[in-house]
DNA sequence: GTCACTAATGCACACGTGTGCAAAGGAGTA
DNA sequence: TACTCCTTTGCACACGTGTGCATTAGTGAC
C-alpha cells in the first residue's frame, strides 16, 4: 500500500540496505549516495513503517497511559504533562481509561502488552495491583502516580495526601473551628485513606473528637458527588462548620448545594478542597485546597520512564531514590473563615 | 524477548502455522489441538505482536486522535467518548494534543503515520488542512469534529454554531436586552467565526446596533481569558446588559471576573456561555448555555470511522451523507433575567 | 604488477505472524 | 485393493526494516 525502502530502492538504484542505512545516517553511505536518496524519500513520501521497525528492533516508541478517567481535570491536567514531554522526546502515546472497572483494566493491559509498549505510566489510584504485574512480569518498565499500593519494588511518584490534609485541617482549627467533618470518596483506595487518615490525626493531636455521622464515604463520583454530600451532613442534628473534601471536584459540588440550601460560606460553613484544579480558583467563593502540581507530576513520570528506557543497566539499588514524593501546598483561598460566634 | 508463537508451537508439538491458525480460531484445526494451544498459549503468558500482525495484515488495530488540548472539559469529555468506543471495538488510540502549535501538528501526523493508525479523528478547530491532508492522501480514513474547514469531501460531524449563537441571542433579545456584546476567542478559528456570525445574525433581525467595543476577541485561553473580557467590557463608556460568550470556559472566567468587581449577575448583567461543559451547571449562579452532547459526538464521531474502515467498497455517492450537524439545544439556568428597569 | 588497506555497497537472513498450497492420513466406496 | 474425498497439519514465502558479512572498486606503497 504506501511506500516503502524497497521503492526508494529501485527508484535511486540502489539496494534496500543502503537505503536503511541512508535513512538512519549511517557513516557507512557516502554523502552523495545518503543525499540522493534522502530526497526521492521525500519525494515519495516516505514514511518508515513503525510496525516493521519494532519488530526488527523490539522497540516500539510507544508508551501506555492508564488513567481513571479522561474528563476529570486532575486527570487531564496530568496527562498534558505526560503528553509534553512524550511528544518531545518522540514518543507516541496509547491513552486509556479504565472507569475502575475491573473488565476495562483487563482489556487494556491486553492491548497495550500485544502493542510492545515500551513502557507504561499507571496514573489511576485503584488499578489493581494484579493487572499492574502483568507489566513488571514480562519486563515493560511501569511508573505508578499516586497509586494505592506504592509498594517499594516499583518506580513512583506520588504526593503527599497525608500531609496535604494534615495542614488544611489544621488550618481550619487554627480558625478556630471544633466541628469539623471529612467527605471521602470511597471508590480512590489509598488516596482518600490517606487524606482521611490525615484528617483524623490532626483531629487527634487537638484533642477533638469526630461525632457519629461527620466522617461519610460517597461512592458518587465528581460534582453532584458533592451534592448528595450536603444532603447527608445538612441532615444532621448539629451541623458542622467546616467540611473537609476530598477533592477539589467534591468541594465545587458541596459549595454548590450549600448555596442551594441557602448556608453561607464561609460564614456558616467554610469549606475545602484538594488538587487545586484549575476551577477551584473560579468558584464563589474562590476555593481554599492544597495544591498539586499536576502538570509537573505527569511531566516528572514520564521523564523517569524514559530515563528507565535508556538505562540497560537496572540496578536494584537504584529503585528506591525512584519513589519520588512531591510536596504541595496549602493554598488559602476564600471559602474558609474563623466559624460564627454563635457555634 | 516475549513468548512468541513458535515457543507454543515447540512446546505443543505442532508447527507455527498450526499455532497461529488455533489462536484466531480457524475451523481448520480440529477443536482438541485448538485447545490444547490455547491452554499452553495461557499459561506461557503469550499475548501476539501487534506490530508483526501489523506488517502482515496491513492493519494496525490503532486510531490516531488529535485535539488541541486534553485539559480542556470540551476536548476531555469528548475524549472520553472516543475512548469508550474505541476500546469496545478493540482499538487503541493514539492521543495527541497540537497545541495549537504548527511544529507540533507536523510532528503528530508523522508519528501517526509511521505508526500506520487505521484511520484519524481531528477534533481541533483550527488543525492546519494542509496537514490533515496527509492522512486522506495516503489513503487513511479521516474523520473531522468541528474543524473549521468542514469541506463536504471529508467526513465530518460538527454542532450548529450558528444556531446555537442565535438561539442564545434570541433568549436574550426576548428578555429585554438591547445592549448586548460578544466576547469571541481568536484562537478558534471557523467555530468562533460562526458563533459570532450567528450573534449578528440575530441582532440584525431585531434591527439591534452593535456599538463599536461591543464585539471583543481576546487570544487568552480558558479562564483567565474571561477575567480580561471583563476589563475591557467593564472599560467601556456603556456597560452592556448582557454578555455572549464563545464559550463556557469563558463565561465562568466572566462571572467570576464580575463578581470581583461588583457588578451582580444577572441582575446587572447578563452572560451565556457555549457548550455545557460539566461545572457551568455548579457556577454561581448556574450558566445559561447552550447545551452540546459532546460524549455523544465523540462516541458517533468513532462509529463512523470504525464504519468506514470495515466498507470496502467506498462509494463516492455515500459521502454527503457522512457530514452530520448534530443538533444542542438551549439550556436556561440563572445568569439570565431582564434587564434592570434604569437600563 | 602485486599486495594491503579502506570506502562503499549488496546479499542474505532475521524479527513474529498469516496464508496458499502441498502432503499425509483416514474413511468410505466400488 | 484401488480410488476418491475430506480432515488435519506442515512447508515455505511474504510483510518492511535492520545488520553481519562478503564483495567490489579504488588508492597507495613497495
Amino acid at each position: 500500500m504506501s511506500v516503502t525502502i524497497k521503492d526508494i530502492a529501485k527508484a535511486t538504484g540502489v539496494s534496500h540496505s543502503t537505503v536503511s542505512r541512508a535513512m538512519r545516517g549511517s557513516s557507512l553511505i557516502s554523502e552523495e549516495t545518503t543525499k540522493r536518496i534522502k530526497e526521492t524519500a521525500l519525494n515519495l513520501g516516505y514514511f518508515p513503517s513503525a510496525a516493521a521497525r519494532s519488530l526488527k528492533t523490539n522497540r516500539s516508541q510507544a508508551l501506555g497511559i492508564i488513567v481513571s478517567n479522561i474528563d476529570d481535570p486532575y486527570f487531564s491536567e496530568i496527562l498534558q504533562g505526560i503528553e509534553e514531554i512524550g511528544q518531545n522526546n518522540n514518543y507516541s502515546l496509547f491513552i486509556a481509561a479504565s472507569q475502575r472497572d475491573p473488565e476495562r483494566e483487563v482489556s487494556i493491559v491486553q492491548a497495550m502488552r500485544q502493542h510492545r509498549v515500551d513502557g507504561v505510566i499507571i496514573c489511576s489510584t485503584n488499578f489493581s495491583d494484579q493487572q499492574s504485574k502483568q507489566f513488571s512480569k514480562y519486563g515493560i518498565p511501569i511508573v505508578v502516580i499516586n497509586n494505592q499500593a506504592a509498594e517499594d519494588y516499583r518506580y513512583s511518584i506520588y504526593h503527599d495526601d497525608m500531609d496535604g490534609s494534615q495542614q488544611l485541617t489544621r488550618h481550619l482549627i487554627e480558625l478556630g473551628h471544633r466541628k469539623i467533618a471529612y467527605l471521602g470518596y470511597a471508590l480512590s483506595g489509598r488516596t482518600n485513606m490517606d487524606r482521611l487518615a490525615g484528617f483524623r490525626h490532626e483531629m487527634e493531636s487537638a484533642r477533638l473528637t469526630i461525632p457519629p455521622g461527620y466522617i461519610h464515604q460517597i461512592t458518587e463520583s465528581g460534582l453532584s458527588g458533592g451534592l448528595s454530600g450536603v444532603d447527608h451532613f445538612l441532615r444532621l442534628a448539629e451541623h458542622p462548620t467546616a467540611l473537609v473534601c476530598y477533592n477539589d471536584m467534591l468541594a465545587i459540588g458541596v459549595i454548590r448545594g450549600l448555596r442551594q440550601a441557602g448556608v453561607s460560606i464561609p460564614q456558616e460553613i467554610s469549606v475545602t478542597g484538594f488538587d487545586n484544579i484549575d476551577f477551584s480558583a473560579f468558584t464563589d467563593p474562590p476555593l481554599t485546597t492544597f495544591d498539586q502540581p499536576k502538570h509537573f507530576i505527569g511531566a516528572e513520570a514520564t521523564r523517569l520512564l524514559l530515563n528507565l528506557l535508556n538505562t540497560t543497566s537496572l540496578e536494584e539499588t537504584s529503585w528506591h531514590d525512584n519513589v519520588r514524593i512531591l510536596k504541595g501546598k496549602l493554598l488559602l483561598r476564600e471559602s474558609t473563615a474563623p466559624p460564627l460566634a454563635s457555634h
